[in-house]
DNA sequence: GACCGTACCAAGCGCTTGCTTGATTACGCT
DNA sequence: AGCGTAATCAAGCAAGCGCTTGGTACGGTC
């Protein structure tokens, strides 16, 4: 065993998520991701089966990761307002944690999804959805959220306007993640109206 | 003259629209195109310079309608709370009108700019971001609308999730996008707590 | 009826793509 | 010292890419 075989590989995981999410999965080439780890593109394939068994590594890992989220906010005993609120923490940390896998996602889900290898990407986006779906209308049920509002448009509204926070938010000191989601909760639940 | 020269032009912008929305501009060829329209892939070049010019034409009309429209709204002597629900309008409009080009823009707006070609994309990004800003603190600035809330960041919350609906929104007679625009604007002046 | 411009086809060029192969090196273990 | 394995290189393949070229069919013009 070489001295930093692991290292290596998730060296190269993390260069070629970084492309994938700044240039695209289809315009990434795997001479670009051997160049960016200091070795030609042949040797990648010691590591990896193809370009596409890393993307799936990148994005499986991202997704697992945000189920076991979602799952510890839907087990606690907490009321819809509170739910909505962790949910859109739990989100907010996912993109943290995961941005570049968060930014493929967002970009390049449509070519994904047509590619046979990536076909599970669309259970995993209806389960997201039944997610919110389920504190949306459990909210609604008990008279704290509004009823003239469809629910589905409103977890497509709020879900794209957090999940795209990727592409611009910068966390600092001064406005960390959580600062971020208490504006969100803020908006989504209060509006932006001074009343 | 062929009876059909600027149709057949048109026809193949709008395939070309199609399959860059669908499949993103690196991953759709220029065969694709052709067997779209039904001719062979060097046909195209007689009535395009290059797939790049293809996209260009494409999302210019799209930028220049976009712009067009939301001047008529600065132009309008409106308060700010109406000129937010004119930008959703307006913003929505687009969408409907060039779903396609939409889609390029939000999916591809990272690969693009890199290209030389599309340098010019990054300013209309920032004319866009202007325009909201104005009218985010004009309101702050007469009071109706909260000044706890970063509007920078107001904007690209709204931005997202206006823009996004491109990937999810099919209009129906049920259900036209003024509908949409009214719980857009819903949504982000009032909020959906019942209160 | 010679001429011209438009629209297209058939073929293929030069290049890049993802990936494969066989040889070579680096290194821990006995 | 010698061996086995992991990691890499050097070279290149087949396929596909955007695009170019030379030629042809055809309607309109004078």
């Amino acid at each position: 065993m070489a001295r930093e075989s692991g290292d290596r590989r998730e060296r190269i995981l993390a260069s070629a998520a970084a492309l994938f999410a700044n240039k695209g999965v289809a315009a990434t080439t795997v001479r670009e991701i051997a160049d960016e780890v200091g070795i030609l593109s042949g040797s990648l394939y010691h590591h990896f089966e193809s370009k596409e068994a890393m993307v799936d590594e990148i994005v499986t890992s991202y997704l697992d990761d945000l189920r076991t989220r979602y799952k510890r906010v839907m087990a606690a005993d907490t009321d819809p307002r509170a739910r909505l609120h962790d949910l859109i923490v739990a989100s907010l940390e996912v993109v943290e944690a995961h941005p570049h896998a968060t930014e493929i996602y967002q970009n390049d889900v449509n070519y994904l999804t047509q590619i046979e290898r990536f076909g599970y990407l669309r259970n995993a986006g209806k389960e997201v959805q039944a997610t919110w779906l389920q504190v949306l209308e459990a909210g609604i049920a008990q008279g704290v959220i509004r009823d003239d509002l469809d629910p589905k448009i409103l977890y497509r509204l709020m879900r794209d306007a957090v999940w795209l926070s990727v592409r611009w938010f910068k966390p600092t000191a001064a406005y960390p993640i959580t600062r971020l989601a208490e504006e969100c909760t803020s908006l989504f639940l209060d509006g932006l109206s001074r009343h």
